[in-house]
Order: C-alpha cells, then sequence, then structure tokens
RNA sequence: GGCCAGGUAGCUCAGUCGGUACGAGCGUCCGCCUGAAAAGCGGAAGGUCGACAGUUCGAUCCUGUCCCUGGCCA
C-alpha cells in the first residue's frame, strides 16, 4: 500500500494466515499480500523441502502472481527438517522485509514453526553426540526408564510429558544435559513483532481434503515420488514421512490404496491442527478476504 | 426352488466348549506438543451380539421358524 510512515498506528507489522490444511490459507495470503503490499512467507514444514510440490501444494511459481515467497524449497530431501533452522531463517527474512517496509504475510500450518517464528521464543541447543547417545538408550531401555531418569532431574518436565513418549523425553534429557534444566525455558505466548494471526477454517474441511488429494494423484504425485526416490527420498529422516509421500512409499503399485490411505492420515492431521490453533487464543478467526483484511487494517 | 457360508461397535472382522462383551483394526470425537511437528504421544464415546419363539436357574453362544447378505446348484 501506498501509506507509508508510521501513522498506521495499531496496524499489526506482520500478519499470519494460520489453520488446518486444505483451509484456503495459500489463497487468502496472496490476496492479502495484494491488498498490504506484502510479500509472503512460508510456515509449512514440508513446503520447505525441494522437489516436494505436489504432494504439499506448493504454489507454482508462475501462480504466485508476482508475489515473492520466502522459505520455500529450502532444504534438500534428504536433510532432517529442524525448527531452529527454520526459525534462524524466518527472522531474518521477516526482519529484512520489516527494514524493507514490505508487510510478511505468514501463511502456514505447522503449528510450532509459526510458533518459533512468530512468539519470542528462545530454543534450547542440541548435540548431536548426546542426542545420538540418549536415542541408542532409548532404543535399549525404553521410554519409561528414561522418564524415571528425567523425573529426578527436572520433575517439572518429567510431568509435562507422558512416559510414553519417547521423543520428547530424549529432547528434554538432552535439554537437562546441556544446560541443567528443560522447564526452565516456557514460552509466555508473547510476539517477536506486533503481530495479527488470522485463523481459517471451513465446514467441509473434509470434502476439500478427499478433492486436494485426488488432485494430487492426477496431478502426478506417485511420478513425482518416483524423481524423489533418487534423491533419497526413502531414506529421508523427515521427508519420507509427509503426507501423500509416506503412503505412496509404501504402495507404489496401488495408487488408489495409497490415495485413501492419504486421505484418512490428512484429515488426522488436520484434527491435530485445529487442537493445537484452538488453543491459541491470539488467532482471530475469519470466513472471507474481506474480514481478514478488515481484522489487519 | 435346493445346498453351503454368514448376520457381534459407524465399517471390516475376532470371541464366548451357555453365566454380567478384556474385543481388535479403521473411522468419529477430545487433549498434549520447545531443534523430526504433514512428526511424536495420549484419552473418550459407540454394541438390547439379525427377529421371534423354545430349552435352561440363566442364552449373543443350544433348538425351531422367519428375515437379510454372499456363493454354489437347479
Amino acid at each position: 500500500m501506498g501509506g507509508e510512515g508510521s501513522c498506521g498506528g495499531s496496524r499489526p507489522r506482520v500478519v499470519a494466515v494460520v489453520g488446518p490444511t486444505a483451509a484456503g490459507k495459500t489463497a487468502l495470503g496472496l490476496a492479502l499480500a495484494h491488498a498490504l503490499g506484502g510479500e509472503v512467507v512460508n510456515a509449512d514444514a514440508m513446503q520447505c523441502y525441494r522437489g516436494m510440490d505436489i504432494g504439499t501444494a506448493k504454489l507454482p511459481a508462475h501462480e504466485r502472481e508476482g508475489i515473492p515467497h520466502h522459505l520455500l524449497d529450502i532444504w534438500a530431501v534428504r536433510e532432517r527438517a529442524s525448527v531452529a533452522d527454520y526459525q534462524r531463517r524466518g527472522i531474518a527474512v521477516v526482519d529484512e522485509l520489516l527494514a524493507r517496509g514490505v508487510t510478511p504475510i505468514v501463511v502456514g500450518g505447522s503449528g510450532l514453526y509459526l510458533r518459533a517464528l512468530l512468539d519470542d521464543l528462545a530454543l534450547p541447543p542440541t548435540d548431536p553426540a548426546v542426542r545420538a547417545e540418549l536415542e541408542e538408550e532409548l532404543e535399549a531401555v525404553g521410554p519409561a526408564a528414561l522418564h524415571r531418569r528425567l523425573a529426578l532431574t527436572d520433575p517439572v518436565a518429567a510431568k509435562a510429558m507422558l512416559p510414553s513418549n519417547g521423543r520428547r523425553i530424549v529432547r528434554a534429557l538432552e535439554v537437562v544435559a546441556l544446560t541443567g534444566s528443560f522447564s526452565a525455558t516456557m514460552p509466555d505466548g508473547r510476539y517477536r513483532w506486533p503481530t495479527v494471526q488470522l485463523g481459517v477454517s471451513r465446514a467441509d474441511l473434509a470434502e476439500r481434503i478427499e478433492d486436494r488429494v485426488a488432485h494430487m494423484f492426477r496431478a502426478g504425485l506417485v511420478e513425482e515420488v518416483t524423481a524423489l526416490r533418487e534423491d533419497g527420498l526413502a531414506g529421508a529422516p523427515t521427508a519420507r514421512k509427509a503426507l501423500g509421500y509416506a503412503q505412496v512409499l509404501a504402495m507404489p503399485d496401488d495408487p488408489v490404496a495409497a490415495a485413501e490411505a492419504t486421505v484418512r492420515a490428512t484429515r488426522r492431521y488436520a484434527r491435530r491442527q485445529r487442537s493445537w490453533f484452538r488453543g491459541d487464543p491470539r488467532i482471530v478467526p475469519v470466513a472471507t478476504a474481506r474480514e481478514a483484511l478488515a481484522a489487519v487494517t
């Protein structure tokens, strides 16, 4: 928009479009970018991967309507996804856009990524050696035993997680080993920049997911997976778990079954997303582009 | 028309040698989430066990009739 200067008053500097998959975030993000003179910043974990286009519903370059998109295609398929890496890059991008007077339109459905970028949240350090050792132990001893140990060193953290959740327990023990406490750094729900989060959702999400998955398979998801295999998708720690990709990898010769499984998994995922976003009272629900604009101006 | 198999949770099926259905997977609903987050981990709701009658202290499980489904034979 033309109006520069600091006359915006309470106008947010960062706008985020969040919500479950297939709810229409991409289209709304584009509309807002046009209306506000913004650029899009991706907050979708799997869209960070290069070559994963069809299955992640990544907006093709020629459909971006001239709006620059950031943080797409930043990782190779083999790389392990990392919130911290995403956070580092994301903060840099948003700072740069703000410095140029451009409104960052953060668009995505990965709750943790959104939180890491938007909230003033510091991620404790990591150490591959410590991590590897704990993971080995987990394998050998099981999560319950590790949970008991966590309870001794950081009872607060232990209480916050179930004894069966090996993944979280390992991370907590890692942080304890490196910093002395996992529970010390708790998110306090403060934004990094003045921000408005717009929550999109729709009643007919289930059908939209079905349609979207059908589209993906028609558009060549199986071929995309085949091509990605050359790049090591099958052995990729994170990327091979992506919705659609995991199912095609599991049943390469039965696209119909793979599509059905993808629909089921995607619905489940959308439910988890809803549950995550429901917990954030700062999100303002919007049903239309007009409502969204009204909420940010 | 005859023969066989089967009718148990929304779906696909276990199971009870007659004694209150430990059901399972999927689906549905709900919750948690700090360096894998499209990941990971939990919780809940749902059944008059096809209908009716009989045997029995007691039947989802035994007997009979009927209804429905699938297959085979005419």
